[in-house]
DNA sequence: AACTGACTATTTAAACAAAATTATCAATAA
DNA sequence: TTATTGATAATTTTGTTTAAATAGTCAGTT
């Protein structure tokens, strides 16, 4: 895949942890090219010479963590007991993820608008596993009869997975703020979880 | 309620007219108060004389509009046929006042974390009436048999909103912009109604 | 009480310089 | 040839000043 040698790619992993660490703490736009280098003992030109720029370092750190994201996902949905549990899986995960690189996302609200088409490809690839996941679920769970055959079981998971984000939305707004705090997450999570329940039954017989 | 004559009122309100016409095409922040008199062919001094400043201005148009849409969620409300037309009408209800004063809204767009109080507590009793009068629509057909008894219809009703908002927002964060286009209208439009379908059937027997 | 013209105060916009930061590159060491 | 750097160029952000636009006030008129 890499066309560089291992101790490249080893290299090229130091920078990106290093990068992810400062991008985690301070935000993009708070962290500049030296830091990172000096967090290295490194000079900042090294830094261009393993990276085109300073959007594609931050770009190449979230794919990092998109396949993180997306492996944990797998694992966690590849046995469930029943539909529910399966989506909790997910619910979990996803909220996880979040709140651990709560400040990594920063770079998301500034850029809110025209965040670059790579991004929208990475966020695209973890939607994708999301409904291929949860879709396979519902298949599953479906021909054991447990459910009601589903006609369009991505279209169906795709719904619920907005549903879900509404949850989350919709709880912050009424706060007056952009993301949820600590305090915010428990009544999220719970609400959720109800949302859930009567979604699954109504799929049920 | 108000103090003072039938004159002022009608005076009062001419000039909310000429201000939410001018609001709803260039939004508030590209409207002047001297254009405001100016469409009245009034001095800027009168708005002053009837309004205490610009934004308590705005905020009384958005309080009209915002009467004027529970009025007809009322109406609309008073009678329905079955617990899924109830919600249908919230829906386009909603969905309508939101197209109609679309650019109206540029207020909030820009002011998006710090809204005043007041308008905060408009969007809270828009949102409380919702509440009121779909709760009221669980109770009703739970007594009468055609659902499940619901523990606590305003919750459930919340939830609801809540992914049905959802839907909306989900929509438009995967087209890359903020507020849906006209073309999104539709699509948002039926993915609410196969969510709704769904819900309802999970307060099923 | 309803209204205005002329005024002041505040906010926004433009222009510009200074500072910070990104990005490049010729030179050097491994 | 690959990895690395210091010095430097290019660009972006930040701060400052000034001018213009707009909000808001008020003494005085109808």
């Amino acid at each position: 895949m890499s066309s560089g040698s291992d101790q490249q790619d080893i290299k090229r992993d130091k920078i990106l942890d290093a990068a992810y660490q400062r991008f985690l703490h301070y935000g993009y736009s708070k962290t500049t090219m030296n830091e990172i280098a000096g967090d290295l003992s490194l000079s900042k030109a090294l830094l261009y010479y393993y990276f085109p720029d300073k959007s594609q370092l931050y770009i190449d750190v979230m794919r990092k963590l998109a396949g993180e994201y997306i492996e944990t996902l797998e694992s966690k949905l590849n046995q469930f007991d029943n539909l529910k549990e399966a989506f909790i899986s997910q619910i979990d995960a996803q909220h996880d993820f979040i709140v651990k690189n709560y400040n990594f996302f920063d770079f998301f609200r500034v850029n809110e608008q025209n965040l670059p088409d790579t991004i929208w490809e990475i966020i695209t690839e973890i939607h994708q596993t999301e409904l291929t996941l949860l879709s396979a679920a519902i298949k599953i769970e479906a021909d054991k009869g447990n459910i009601k055959p589903v006609a369009n079981p991505i279209e169906v998971v795709d719904l619920l997975l907005d549903a879900l984000h509404g949850v989350r939305v919709s709880a912050v707004s009424h706060k007056k703020v952009m993301f949820p705090k600590k305090e915010h997450l428990d009544e999220i999570h719970s609400k959720r979880l109800m949302l859930l329940d009567i979604f699954v039954k109504g799929l049920m017989y």
